[in-house]
DNA sequence: CATGAATGAGCATTCATTCAT
DNA sequence: AATGAATGAATGCTCATTCAT
């Protein structure tokens, strides 16, 4: 018996919510904690009650978004043939970022607070690095399987990596000028064909 | 008769490059007045004789950065194969993200500062509608000339777009990770593989 | 469920009561709003949660001062005689400002930052023009009664106020030169003589 | 031969002057010494070259205003009856103020920086002490020689400065709303017929 | 002698965080 | 547990004054 708890962990996550509708329409830095209190509907030094500083709620989102993407990303069939995982990989990511609009803002608040001078460290170059030998074993087992010509499988994978950052930025900036999800296909479309290894 | 005698033209760019190493090293909301003044080696009311407030600052590399990268990226001759043209764009967007090592984590900075409510506005919406415009005549032009298979231009161009951010994003976040060059080169390779025209 | 319970009105008035004894003492423009803060003995910040800046508190304290007196130097009894209602003008009108010491100090402030330039606007002309009104239509009654002889009725206003202000002027600067009650019984015994109407 | 004094002293009076309309157009608080300077024509530091502060500037159009409003209001003809002479003090302290426009604006300033624990005490309590003594002797002459009734002497003396302070005040506020001449001459006439010894 | 570039003390204001109720 | 009143450290910016040229 231990209802309190769920309520906590339930009234932690509207704070949560509430902050990332604050900091996506604002930007962190110019995100008050007073603005996600009102958001939220709840007094500011309840706020307090549930994260330690601005930061932690920062954090927190950055933890959330790490872990919601990281599923929905990389969890995949591992038995799918490497052109259809690094489709996958491609598609999945843009329409977790499209379902979640405000982290996809978000996003580049944390790209930007990423120096480690501050309170905040987002250890962007980790995930990275991760990300990047994830999707260079996906490159190498194509060219094993004799599917992918012999290109660069870092670069690849960082090519990749790249694309979906880089399409990302250009919808957060004008959500009205593309689909995301209609260019994810397009854009790997090309790079399938760009790595493919040519029959003759 | 004449007081003391200052290129102000020139003490302003001073000013502006100790700015440019202080934001790259701090980010721009976490860097202080007084650090780029101390950075300049001048005192703190100085800097307010070269600009107005923070914000101009950050505006005014903003400006220099565009004006710089625009140059560089497309004053390009027109009478080279659309091949040669993409492949230019990117080598040179991420040579000159890579000479202007301090810009380029700044550009993080003006991401995340896009947001229309602040006191500096980026218009990023306009930069980026204005190179995808360019970057689609490049693809139209070489599917006009035949070397382009049919792919969507304003979809390939953002594509292009996302690659030169996506890839500079690592690069920030660890330079020691790939050569932007290197990886440049690959990428392009990728991409022009993966429009070009097949011939039978 | 309920916070630390304030009387927010009653603060208010505590802050502008600790402000009118600091600008009073130093003058507005010498006044720093620590200063104000430590008279009431409360924190910087504190100052802020009931004004929202410096020029707030000044035009707050105008504010009072105007209704305050306008109640004691206005309301007066219609029905008696015009001389009885002109002394008593220049009496609650001195007998206030004696009362209101802070306060008749602070006027030489409102006075002197009265031009519309500034931050705060204090339209004194308005608040004079209404003042000679009435007591241009208090000037004009009595000559209708034939108690005051036909003197200019705006100039005799004009007058009236000017007497009351000059005195009050050559009190601020040292209040042991005169009583304020007594020299305005004397000043208006002869201005009574001075408008009255001779009988033959 | 010294002609350089000349200029000297001549360029002090451009720069006071210039001081003069600056200060009585913004007040002496907000105007800058830069104002005072791009008004005279001249360079900053320039102005420090005459003057070693800006609050030496105010003490000297004040010392300006002192000497010259001496003269014109105090320096009358002994000889004339005492009647004539009050006449002639707010007269002529009235014309002198409606010429050097100003400098009555300037002194709500002086009046308002009066407070000794400023940097600039202007010792107007002396100042008015001094002129309240010379008119408490005209009148006690007026007494003495028959023409004014026994009235306080430095009562009506006080109250004669008020008078010229006052409608100054109301004057300065908005021009347009009397002619000092004209308000002079009949706020004289009210006095004089208030003061008077009645003949029978 | 004149100048204006340089300076930093000083100040208004903001806002994350604390804590009494 | 929830709240918001209280706080002061932190910061952008101003401007009187200095001084090298």
């Amino acid at each position: 018996m231990a209802p309190k708890i769920v309520d906590k962990e339930e009234k932690r996550k509207e704070i949560l919510s509430a902050a990332m509708r604050v900091f996506a329409r604002q930007g962190f830095s110019a995100s008050r904690v007073i603005d996600v209190a009102r958001e939220a509907g709840i007094g500011k030094g309840t706020v307090y009650e549930y994260f330690h500083s601005k930061d932690e709620i920062f954090l927190a989102l950055y933890e959330e978004m790490k872990a919601e993407f990281h599923q929905r990303i990389f969890v995949t069939d591992k038995d799918l043939p490497p052109q259809e995982r690094l489709k996958r990989f491609i598609t999945s990511a843009l329409s977790a970022f499209e379902e979640w609009k405000d982290l996809s803002h978000i996003l580049l608040d944390f790209w930007a607070e990423h120096r480690g001078g501050g309170s905040v460290d987002f250890r962007f170059d980790e995930l990275y690095k991760d990300a990047r030998a994830r999707l260079a074993g996906l490159i190498r087992e194509g060219i094993r399987k004799g599917v992918f010509r012999k290109v660069n499988p870092v670069h690849t994978a960082s090519l990749l990596i790249a694309i979906v950052d880089g399409l990302l930025l250009q919808w957060v900036f004008n959500p009205k000028s593309f689909s995301l999800t209609r260019i994810g296909r397009d854009s790997t479309d090309i790079i399938l064909k760009g790595i493919e290894k040519k029959k003759h």
